[in-house]
RNA sequence: GAGGUUGUAGCUCAGUCGGUUAGAGCGUCGGUUUGUGGUUCCGAAGGUCGGGGGUUCGAGACCCCUCAUCCUCCCCA
């Protein structure tokens, strides 16, 4: 006999979990309909060249590939086999991967589909996402992501919008949140400013570093991956500035990193007349690993509770350029809905009515009962109420115990009276008070 | 990719220095004499101690390998 398993990373959802999960789609897919975002989405599976390259070379690591079916073995490269050189016989056995994300899929579908689509094209996409990490606290194998994108248009409209759907998606899930926000533009205006352009990479992941390891951490950093001494003075005097506005003379000398003072400006500017109710703020030291992003960037995490980021996203000026169409800009960020619920869940913050399922239960005493109590569920379900039948009649005590365990919060009890009067006897479950009525008025007082 | 943690009943875990037939709580099932659950009482079922090898008169415990798990780093949602 085998003991039944699943891959690492990796859960079963149960009804309790589904449907936590699902309040969670439901409160943001309302938002992101109330913002004019459309459906959509995409396959599981994308040719491998369309996933690579997209996330740095971190995330091409972290790619999931499907083996090719048959045998593979004819089409790999015998040199590659030979040498035991997995990353050149990868190319050669897997054509196929799972996606790693949603955006680049969505920049795949709006290539495609650029001749019917009319831009800006706004779409929300609520899927799961495979990523071949370690899993830990947070993090999965699988997990779903909730996407909000809109392609097509640099205005930076879009950028406060994505703010607002942030703070009201959070709010009306009673989660406090923090929305962090920064413009790659100004990490490479601070990289020009240090002289440091060349290394810009090296030093976004080391600054981004700097509230878990400290500004002793992030000097150690950077003096590690080969930033010279006076450019990490310059960052660290950067970094000490209190706002984006006080950054304007140190980039004096870089347009870029103006260019990102400005777009951030303008955000702010579109947002200052309608509060949020979450707070919104400016953080230089965001960097955001995927590669593909040249914009505005977002960030969110919960405010009182220890977890990575619940959310992220940003401007991206030409991912469809990869794929042969440039100059479509686009933005977006995403929800992570698994993260979200283990905060939910350790906030207790999902409504309680959410494991309630069925309305009421039918009980029956004997055969007789029973038929007659199919005959009422009918009747029930017809004047719309959910109605599960005991599957047999007889002993009260189990059926209302499996009444319990289910949280059904309401059991009729069926016998010879009921039959008699043409009622049922409705027990509600949690207050314990008893009353006696024909189908159409349970029917009535349900619903 | 690197380091560590933990694997004993369906679940959460005890199990002393290596010593007889491996325990508890919760849960499950049955009963408490047949029209009322979430409370009490009684009873029962349920274990290849993750798997394989080794040391020993003797291994749940010690050693090696392996698998799984959770956590930390890297990176990320």
């Amino acid at each position: 006999m085998q003991k039944p398993s699943i891959p690492e990373g990796t859960r079963d959802f149960g009804p309790e979990q589904v449907r936590k999960r699902s309040y969670i789609f439901d409160t943001v897919r309302s938002v992101f309909v109330k913002f004019g975002f459309q459906p959509l989405e995409t396959p599981a599976m994308e040719n491998l060249g369309t996933l690579t390259g997209k996330y740095g070379e971190e995330g091409d690591k972290l790619l999931f590939k499907i083996l090719n079916n048959g045998d593979f073995l004819v089409g790999a490269d015998p040199e590659a086999l030979a040498s035991k050189n997995s990353t050149k016989l990868t190319a050669t056995i897997a054509k196929r991967g799972l996606r790693y994300d949603l955006t680049v899929p969505f920049a795949r579908y709006v290539v495609m589909n650029r001749g019917t689509l009319s831009f800006p094209f706004k779409r929300y996409q609520i899927q799961p996402v495979w990523r071949a990490d370690r899993p830990q606290r947070g993090r999965y194998r699988e997990f779903f992501q909730c996407d909000v994108d809109v392609i097509g248009s640099d205005s930076l409209l879009y950028e406060a919008e994505l703010v607002q759907i942030y703070d009201e998606a959070f709010a009306n899930m009673k989660l406090p949140v923090v929305i962090k926000i920064n413009n790659r533009k100004v990490l490479f205006g601070i990289a020009e400013a240090a002289g440091i352009a060349d290394q810009f990479t090296n030093m976004t992941v080391a600054i981004d570093k700097l509230d878990k390891v400290g500004i002793e951490g992030v000097r150690k950093e950077l003096n590690e991956r080969g930033v010279p001494d006076t450019a990490i003075a310059v960052i660290e005097k950067i970094l000490k500035t209190p706002d984006f506005q006080s950054l304007k003379p140190i980039f004096a000398n870089s347009e870029t990193g103006l260019k990102g003072l400005e777009e951030l400006e303008r955000v702010f500017q579109l947002l200052s007349k309608s509060p949020l109710r979450n707070e919104l703020k400016f953080d230089v030291t965001l960097a955001r690993g995927l590669s593909y992003y040249t914009g505005c960037i977002f960030e969110v995490s919960a405010k009182d509770y220890q977890m990575g980021s619940i959310g992220g996203g940003g401007r991206y000026a030409d991912l469809t350029g990869v794929f042969g169409v440039p100059g479509l800009s686009g933005v977006g960020v995403s929800f992570g809905a698994d993260r979200i619920y283990d905060v939910l869940e350790g906030l207790n913050l999902f409504p309680e009515n959410i494991s309630e399922s069925v309305k009421i239960m039918l009980a029956s005493f004997d055969e007789p009962a029973f038929e007659y109590a199919f005959q009422c569920a009918t009747e029930l379900r017809a004047a719309g109420v959910s109605v599960e039948v005991y599957p047999e009649p007889g002993k009260l005590k189990k059926q209302f115990e499996y009444a319990a365990k289910r949280g059904i919060p309401f059991v009729a009890i069926i016998g010879e009276r009921e039959m008699e009067s043409k009622t049922l006897t409705v027990k509600d479950q949690k207050s314990g008070e008893q009353w006696s009525a024909n189908v159409g008025e349970v029917a009535k007082r349900l619903a």
